[in-house]
DNA sequence: TTGTAAGCGTTATCAC
DNA sequence: GTGATAACGCTTACAA
């Protein structure tokens, strides 16, 4: 049952001619007339030929592939990149391979040295929640293998070729809209701070509160996440404390969507009783009830900015020196944080 | 700036060994005295070396890669289909390479050729909305790599290995609740009839209303797509017509989000006015108001038995024969399709 | 215990 | 216009 594929070899035996004449004929080398190239592809079609890849690459030293690194598969956001990752990769006749790293460094660390191994041409990766030890990451740049970061990039990020959303202004955004609103009791569940959207989307809620004269209550900053669970345990704990602010800025949309959840378990809600804001943008927040109002990170943008700076990277090898790219958020106002609804 | 890669040559030639006898220490073969394996070691680790996969790979003509076809990345199914392909993968010490059809049948073949090309050593693939010529996939077979088809099979599969859920008895199963439960008035938002999942989860619809003597009424069975447009315009139009059945029954959980969205917009309610269940079971489906009921398909058994089936396959390889399973489906009830509302 | 030779399938280089 | 040779980096079989 097995066939064994058909090479270049096999090819030129049938048609004693050498394998160079058909490697060229097949990859319409000006070498080789019309008429033979023409005879040796038909051959080739009728025998099933594939190149095989892996030899190609291998003489070529380079895979047309580009490596992805993120912390998850099915999450709205992450799903999103790798999609347009994806496509842009394919438009450009690069190969994709996918690597997830479960918010563990180690596992970051093992698939980044898989990629190399794969001899990717490139590399683009979100970096876990616990990442800490950079030193992985110029491993990969002594190698010369270009790699972009993005959304979660490492800190000090100046060595590095980042793009990422302006965290602190969307957050800030956000903040000073609601208190234009006439809101001041004010919740932010924030992520971690040890990693970049963590820490900017907290520091921006701190400046806008600080801009406009508002105190900050500490029990209403909290940080612990980025899933549904801690949105709704943050929740429940302010409502058994009895402690509950007026509107709350969820770091991400899943710490939303636990807070949706909790509110509708305890009977109040939104926005009525309590409103909610989040960082980032799932198409399913429009069928919520109220829609999530949110700040609008860009997937798109983000994907092809990183690509195209993979891409000349590749190209310009030796000459290419790091930048940071910060790209715009939007407000997108929907159900929620539209008006103050407290006396 | 960049280094060439060090190579097993340069190990070699550092300690003056042979190139063999530094592959062999590298792998731990016993031939290699424990000694000067660990000499080996230390230095490769020195020189920072890395193997060339692809080499390796040429070599022992075998990439330890497998192949995913999808027709989308963002989307809750295929998202968590990836996710669990991956994480087996992973455990397995298997690479994964991604690739989206984008539910074109052309891109879908280029993508299997592409993947015979790379040397993956099996393929796991949910074919398109319009995938008819099955050709590509025995071409696959005569290559002698597996294949299994997951979720979206073709038709007839009897020469081909697949896993799906029992999408006729899970259609079924939750008209049959419905009908328990008073509901006559009954629609269903159907996809494409050319691809089983669409004609299955059809004729559970019409299996279980005709064997409880329901009449159907054929202004509400509907086909047209598995996307959240499709469902808000189905339901726009039933609406104006002001034809609307007390149940829907909506192919996936996107046509029911769309559902959600139009019965918002014309300020009826869920599940008083009109009650809606689907096939697909999204974890946000918890979070809408009301959580939405639904027929669960478990991906991680659908992926867990794709992957046997190709693991054994690999291992197998001449006396594998195709195989068709079914995995039972679960009816999940949330908020909606609990009871009947109408008078 | 270590090394030699050959091969995996392709491509670049340089002759013919 | 076509082909011989070497090389890409690794592994297996077989000697030494």
């Amino acid at each position: 049952m097995r066939e064994r594929a058909v090479t270049l070899n096999d090819i030129a035996k049938k048609l004693n001619l050498s394998t160079v004449t058909i490697s060229k004929a097949l990859r319409n080398h000006p070498d080789i007339s019309p008429k033979t190239t023409k005879l040796i592809k038909s051959v080739a079609d009728e025998l099933g030929y594939t190149p095989n890849i892996m030899a190609r690459n291998l003489s070529a030293r380079k895979s047309n592939t580009i490596g992805l690194v993120v912390p998850k598969i099915a999450h709205f956001f992450f799903g999103a990149i790798i999609e347009s990752v994806y496509d842009i990769a394919f438009q450009n006749n690069y190969e994709m391979i996918l690597t997830v790293s479960q918010e563990s460094a180690e596992r970051e660390k093992k698939h980044l040295q898989t990629l190399l191994a794969m001899k990717v041409d490139g590399i683009i990766i979100s970096i876990t929640q616990e990442t800490s030890d950079l030193s992985v990451f110029d491993m990969v740049e002594r190698r010369g293998v270009p790699i972009v970061f993005i959304d979660r990039v490492p800190e000090p990020a100046n060595n590095f070729t980042t793009v990422k959303v302006d965290d602190r202004g969307g957050a800030y955004k956000a903040i000073e809209h609601a208190i234009n609103l006439g809101y001041r009791k004010i919740a932010h569940f924030g992520g971690y701070t040890n990693i970049n959207i963590g820490k900017d989307r907290l520091s921006g809620f701190r400046d806008a509160m600080n801009d406009h004269n508002i105190e900050i209550n500490p029990s209403w900053v909290l940080e612990g996440g980025f899933g549904d669970n801690y949105g709704y345990d943050s929740f429940m704990k302010l409502y058994n404390e009895k402690n509950l602010p007026d509107l709350i800025f969820a770091v991400t949309y899943p710490v939303a969507l636990g807070i949706y959840q909790a509110v509708n378990e305890v009977g109040l809600r939104i926005p009525e009783d309590i409103d909610v804001i989040c960082f980032g943008n799932a198409k399913v927040q429009n069928f919520l009830s109220p829609p999530l109002s949110c700040i609008d990170q860009s997937t798109d943008q983000l994907s092809k900015i990183a690509m195209d700076m993979i891409f000349e990277n590749i190209e310009k090898k030796e000459e290419y020196s790091p930048r940071q790219v910060v790209i715009d958020t939007e407000l997108v106002l929907r159900g929620t944080c539209r008006k103050f609804n407290k006396e």
